[in-house]
DNA sequence: TGATATATCTCGAGT
DNA sequence: ACTCGAGGTATATCA
């Protein structure tokens, strides 16, 4: 990993065209081959950058100065004039262990599968994934009377999941041997938006306790 | 800006949990209070992070290790161990003037406003994001036969693209001075999935060329 | 390889 | 403060 600090002005052609004007910033080169120009702002979202795979060509100007030029297979090109060097160093940092994640969609999904007696007494799951034209319903159950009724799972139910649920809702109530099929959106958080819009729908909101549903699973610690 | 190499273990409990192992690797400590921790790949991405606005408490251990706990107002948390220091230099950089773009969804909006002959032979402009009660629409025209049509304009169509033209079409198609209107998602590229409910929803769909646009164009450079 | 859904999405504009 | 939409979204998964 190399770090730059340099007065510079950058190009970027590809997918759009963008231009910054000359500034002094952070010129972050990863073992990867990915080149991203930082200000000190914008969190960790760089000004511009250039994506790996890619190469990257320095060229030395006649006035001292330097043009970097990092291009990718799809022609698309970042060009990074450095008219100052304020600092630059290299570090060997090896290769990362990575990151163990917990409590995305996917765990959600999968303890409530295992669960399906917390959206409602008598519940039984039918399938994961149960597919349709449009895509796959994440579960499909059966309510304590018999009903077929489609979750949707969302870590933060909004607007977007209300309406994937509906169009899910209308394929499904087309098949005589499922239909009437009711929706509930059941996430961590359901936004009042989404409250709103699913009444309109005539579907269920179920909002879901993760590490409740972590502490009803059998106990063993999944992360560490 | 701040920039230290070091040995460290990292973990963030917040929307998620996650967990790094002890390794080398980037904190990248912005300006704006921000923290990221980068490794040597992954692009610009950092393999954790907390954005700002947070607040950054360093706390000397007694084995001359320190802990950095960063905290936001939600209460998300991340921290650092940091076992052995590397490198620590800090930079000032200024405020940066900022980025241009050029070739997003505005200009492809600005350049069929000026060319609707290009969506059909005939078709005339009547008006640019066209007021209605839930937002406006991008482009309000006539076509040849004199019939009004709603254009939805996206660099990508989606499904979301297809419901939000739907949604306008159901309201406008209530106004006796324009209905019967339809409907046009024009974009740079169309998916699959949109344009199956762009058929099951009575709407067109069309692929637009933003070079050829911008090449019928008056010609005038309009980024530098 | 292409299509689809998620993301600690991020970021900016508008209300 | 919140919502909404766009993004060079990026990234993982699945066909």
């Amino acid at each position: 990993m190399r770090l730059v600090i340099a007065r510079c002005s950058v190009d970027y052609v590809g997918r759009l065209s963008a231009h910054l004007p000359s500034a002094v910033r952070l010129l972050l080169v990863k073992a990867d081959g990915s080149v991203s120009v930082h200000a000190d702002d914008r969190a960790y979202k760089p000004l511009n950058w250039m994506s790996p795979p890619c190469t990257l060509r320095v060229v030395d100007d006649a006035a001292g100065t330097q043009t970097w030029h990092v291009v990718n297979k799809a022609g698309e090109e970042l060009v990074v004039h450095v008219e100052e060097v304020l600092h630059d160093s290299t570090h060997d940092l090896g290769v990362d262990p990575g990151l163990v994640k917990d409590g995305v969609e996917a765990h959600l999904q999968e303890l409530l599968a295992g669960q399906p007696g917390t959206l409602g007494t008598g519940w039984r799951l039918v399938r994961r994934e149960y597919p349709t034209a449009i895509g796959p319903v994440d579960l499909l159950c059966r309510d304590g009377a018999g009903q077929v009724v489609a979750v949707e799972v969302k870590r933060r139910g909004e607007i977007d999941g209300v309406e994937q649920l509906a169009r899910y809702l209308e394929l499904l109530n087309r098949d005589p041997a499922l239909a009437p099929v009711r929706g509930v959106l059941a996430a961590q958080e359901i936004k009042p938006q989404a409250r709103v819009l699913a009444g309109v729908r005539g579907i269920d909101c179920h909002t879901v306790d993760y590490d409740a549903l972590r502490g009803l699973d059998d106990g063993a610690d999944r992360l560490f």
